[in-house]
Order: C-alpha cells, then sequence, then structure tokens
DNA sequence: ATAGGACCTGTAGCGACTACAGGTACAAGC
DNA sequence: GCTTGTACCTGTAGTCGCTACAGGTCCTAT
C-alpha cells in the first residue's frame, strides 16, 4: 500500500517505519525547521524522497548518541554547505563527549550517595530514618 | 535588613540565599505546590518559617540526588504523613538508585560509541568523514 | 456506498525551570 | 517629605524534545 504512492514519494508512516522516528515526531522535526518542509500528495499528503529519508536517519542517530537537535543542525548545516572539515566535525564530536563524561562522573557521585544512604537504613521506623534526616540536612 | 521582619517570617530572598534555591524557582514550587504557600506581610510579602525553610532544603537535597518532583513530594507526603516506615522510604531509594544505575550504563555505552566515533576520525576531508558516515548509516 | 485506516492541522501538555515586563513595598539618605 | 535603589510582587511566555489529543480529510478495499 506504501509502494502506490511511492513512485512520487515515501508516505510519512512509511519513513516513518524505516528509521524508527515516530509520525509525530517527524511533523515536529519539519516545524522546527530540523527537516525541509516535503512535497504533497494532490491530496496534501507528505511525499518524501531517499534524502530526506536519509536526512531523518541521521538525525535519529545523532538523537542515540545524545547529541541536542541544535548540535545535530550544526552538523548538517555543516555538510549540506560543504564546507565542513572532518576536523570541526571532530571537534564537536569531542565536545559532545566531554559532556558525557561529566555526567557519568556526575551520576557515579550520585550513585555512592545513593548507594551510602540505602545502606546506613535499618528499615526501623519513621523518627529514626536515616535517609529522612540526611534530606532534612539534621545529620 | 532580613532581620527586620525575621521576627514575622523569613522574606524569599533569605530563604533563597540560605538555601541556595532561586527565587523564581521557589514561586514555582509554590504554584505547583511543592512547597505550601507562606502567610504574608501587611505588604503582600512571603514570610515563610522555619519549617518551610527546612521543607525547601529538602527540596533542594532530593533533587540534587536525582530524585524528581514527584518522587520528593511522595517522600514529603509519606513523612508529613506520619505513615511513612522507614522500609518504604528505602524501596524508593534503592529504585532511584536503580534508574540512575541504568542512565550510568546507558552513557558508558554512548561513550564508547563516541570514543570510537572520535578515534576513527583521519580529520580529512568531507567526503570521508567517517563520523559523518556514520551518522548517515553509510558504512 | 461505506467502512476503516492513514493522513492532515492546530493546540496543549509534560518536567523543571528560567526570563522577562510592568508594577509595588520598603529602607536609607538627603 | 522626597527620592533613590533594591527587593519584592503577578502574570505570562520561553526553553527542550517530544507526546497526545481533537476534529477533520484522504485513500483504499470491500
Amino acid at each position: 500500500m506504501a509502494q502506490i504512492t511511492s513512485a512520487q514519494g515515501l508516505l510519512i508512516g512509511e519513513i516513518s517505519r524505516r528509521t524508527g522516528v515516530n509520525i509525530e515526531t517527524i511533523r515536529y522535526y519539519e516545524r522546527i525547521e530540523v527537516m525541509p518542509k516535503p512535497k504533497r500528495s494532490e491530496g496534501g499528503q507528505r511525499l518524501y524522497d531517499e534524502s530526506q529519508l536519509n536526512r531523518l536517519g541521521f538525525i535519529k542517530r545523532g538523537r542515540e548518541l545524545g547529541f541536542s537537535l541544535k548540535e545535530i543542525c550544526t552538523l548538517l548545516t555543516l555538510v549540506d554547505s560543504g564546507e565542513m572539515t572532518c576536523g570541526e566535525v571532530h571537534t564537536l564530536t569531542v565536545e559532545h563527549l566531554k559532556g558525557v563524561r561529566s555526567k557519568i562522573a556526575d551520576l557515579r557521585k550520585l550513585e555512592c550517595a545513593l548507594n551510602n544512604l540505602a545502606a546506613q537504613c535499618s528499615l526501623g521506623d519513621v523518627s529514626d530514618c536515616p535517609i529522612v534526616e540526611t534530606l532534612y540536612g539534621l545529620s
């Protein structure tokens, strides 16, 4: 059924299925101009081509790697303009990697704190719950 | 200056300073009913007491430990009702710890993927940038 | 001809804030 | 008493990345 219109282009449901990106999300990407406006069928339905499918895949994989849409746009703009150097892309990636590492470090500290908190717990009664005391800053 | 009204209560700026929670955020907490409505001065300014200060500190520390406002509300409701058992609090904390650990695991995978990506990079020219190729799903 | 699915637009909601605009309260100095 | 300056007030809109409607249209199959 998707094959019938595929001579003119792919329907939104089809590119959603192929990329794994939610239909609502694809329309959202169009609204915020991360995805270009596709051409339309006579009835007004969106028709996508291969390059738009690839672009959406790019965005999907970028998001999975934790890049923000803004960062992805920067990458795509660089690629589109043809003025990109691999060095620029590398820099962006390394910057992003730094962010990820610092998040991991923060979460490790958190893990440690929560672990200590849970370990202190005698599972007793309200008045001497060490977790609540810690949160209240009493201990 | 904050001391003058402190006979009647603490001004918002004072509890902001003492807890490190942004003034706007405190008013936001009130609006979403995480913090109770404080009494007001004749001129209409918020006046907080010690227990409200402690509550805000509790919320602050909970947030720093990565609890959602909803989880913090659950904890506070348990505490306030007096029907809390330390076991319940422990359960909530351990659940939260699980979440933190799974986030760490995800970020580690991400770190690894980004690291590989960056390492492949020859810093060359557009057409053979391995990062872009990976994002486009070409390689 | 009609049923049902996939599509359309537009708007509002989430969580946890943040950032204004435009106004009032209050203390201190002159 | 007046002015200045700061801290406060309300209300609303913006952030990010979606998601979830409502109420309608298109298209295909039976």
